[in-house]
DNA sequence: ACAAATAGAGAGTAGCACTATCCATAAGCG
DNA sequence: CGCTTATGGATAGTGCTACTCTCTATTTGT
């Protein structure tokens, strides 16, 4: 509430968020930054709600690796919020998963099953079937004699994770706040246990090669 | 043993890997791929290895995301395998990781203070640290009042997977299965690993929810 | 004998995320 | 007031990556 009618212009919109006026202007086009209020024909200004959309778009960009039309999707979600909590989930996993490329048949079944052993409630349309799918497919495709158990040490330690932050953004405030919550903690979190997952491999692997390694 | 000596045609290669004839040519080119045995001017003949590495190819391509440099670290690694099992996983690591970017030294400071307090020993060379400090600075650019200590619990949770991982290749067996095994394991199970942990979050936001959600 | 496959090399292509250039206008400033 | 600088909007161009195509001189299989 302190700092209301701030009239932001590009030229400082780009200063704040490291985007080049030129980037800035192609996220206009391509509908991942709302339009400013058009003062005159060639003059427009911009609140904080850009400055930090804009910051949210490097974000899924630089840390998260999204492609322009995965943010795009996410940016509609952000700008027309009439989906439950357990929706908004959906749009923020479809943007991070690649897109669905066909999964082998058997190791989706598979699949499936370790599900439903897990007692996990999961929609026949979530992309991330057939990501899994597809990591078991490969592992087979390279001579590895494994079944879907192997994965189950990995879904129980991530159990209390997830459950932990589907509650932290549950008790969050606004559905846009709740969207950004969730879309952020998919990508910045997820970018984060694959870097600490290879440092405690780093770590692991030091312990055995000896203090001599 | 069984079928020593089977000299492979390219096109064979195509067909059992599921790459154009063009794109095999390409990976030979850009040394992904040894060279097979030439029997004259425009004959040449390949190997289960190359089938096998050509497998390796493609996963590290569709599952891993990885580039084309990057595969080539990893065969040169592999066709050369003069390295103990810890640098095989600093090779593995730096393959996956983004290509360093800088990183915020305010936060780097902090995720090594973080790696004191887990009493984890990381060389001050691993590209993660700067991984994990980017994320960590993502947050706050964001508006979030965290510290290193958010990813404590992922930490935890990321433990005992990696001494699993670490142990069971260890346990394998030549430097080039490995090696292998390694990556793969990054790779393949980074990438279970990302997905398992969306669909245990879909699975707690369905509760959440609500069974009539 | 002859269609089909091959190695090797070079050029060409598609997709993506910008980036540069223009123009007509508007803002800021001495 | 005049003049430099910034702006919005539109279109075209760029750099990079991972292929893909084309071509030639063989060699193969039938």
């Amino acid at each position: 509430m302190l700092s209301r009618e701030v009239a932001i212009r590009i030229s400082e919109l780009s200063r704040t968020s490291g985007a080049s006026v030129a980037t800035i202007k192609y996220y206009l086009r391509e509908d991942l930054l709302p339009p400013g209020g058009t003062t005159a024909r060639n003059q427009a200004v911009y609140s904080q709600r850009h400055v930090h959309r804009l910051r949210l778009i490097r974000v899924l960009r630089e840390v998260g690796g999204l492609g322009i039309d995965a943010i795009r999707e996410v940016a509609g979600a952000l700008d027309n919020p009439r989906l439950s909590r357990h929706e908004l989930l959906g749009v923020a996993h479809r943007a991070v998963s690649s897109p669905a490329g066909h999964a082998p048949e058997r190791e989706v079944a598979e699949v499936d099953a370790l599900l439903r052993d897990l007692e996990w409630v999961i929609s026949t349309t979530a992309p991330d079937r057939g990501e899994l799918a597809r990591a078991l497919a490969s592992l087979r495709a390279l001579g590895r004699d494994v079944d879907a158990r192997t994965f189950l040490p990995y879904a129980r330690a991530v159990e209390p994770l997830a459950a932990f932050e589907v509650a932290s953004v549950s008790a969050g405030a606004s559905d846009e706040a709740a969207l950004e919550a969730t879309v952020v903690g998919t990508v910045v979190y997820g970018a984060a246990l694959a870097a600490l997952r290879r440092l405690a491999q780093e770590h692991q692997s030091a312990l055995a090669s000896g203090p001599a390694g």
